[in-house]
DNA sequence: CTCCCGTCCG
DNA sequence: CGGACTGGAG
């Protein structure tokens, strides 16, 4: 649901969705008419149906999500941020994660002119932590610098605990 | 108009 | 690589 939807918006579904099918057997044996109904409104049905197909195949293949990012990588609808994602908040493994918030972040931290995704992605690895509980740590503080401090339209570098260390805010703060 | 805890297809 | 997919908020 959070792929390319704001967590505000997801906060109205999730909690219905979950009570409507609480685990991956129940959303696997569901009529698609009805998952799909539980998406109404959220947009990008395919994500819906591509779920669903997750859960069919995690449930034919003995039920339990595989830890490892690139086996997650191979279901339906899972890219490489939703299987880091998954890898490192649900399973608490080492690897990186980087969506739209992390990117922006990188980008200014590191890479003021241009970087490609390719280039997001190796920094990020380069910044994690060797413990995979720290490193879920990590993903999870740069992720939510990006949501709630280096935003995408107005950024506060003043309240920004690494502004010392980015490439970006030490600008901003010495110009403003 | 851009942006949002992207992925897939061509 | 670019574009499609979706809809609401700022």
């Amino acid at each position: 649901m959070l792929q390319q939807t704001q967590v505000s918006r997801v906060l109205e579904y999730w909690p219905r969705f979950l009570e409507q099918f609480p685990a991956l057997p129940a959303l696997a044996s569901a009529p698609p008419a009805s998952v799909r109904e539980a998406w109404d409104g959220l947009g990008y049905y395919r994500r819906a149906a591509n779920l669903q197909a997750l859960a069919r195949t995690v449930v034919s293949n003995g039920g339990v999500l595989p830890d490892d990012p690139a086996q997650l990588r191979r279901l339906p609808g899972v890219g490489r941020y939703t299987a880091g994602a998954v890898a490192s908040f649900a399973f608490e493994r080492r690897t990186a994660a980087v969506d739209t918030n992390v990117a922006r972040v990188l980008r200014r931290a590191f890479h003021p002119r241009r970087a490609n995704e390719a280039t997001l992605w190796a920094t990020a690895e380069a910044l994690l932590p060797r413990r995979g509980r720290d490193a879920w740590t990590f993903n999870q503080a740069i992720m939510e610098l990006g949501a709630l401090v280096c935003t995408a339209r107005v950024r506060r570098c003043e309240v920004c605990p690494v502004r010392a260390a980015c490439a970006t805010g030490r600008k901003v703060t010495s110009d403003k």
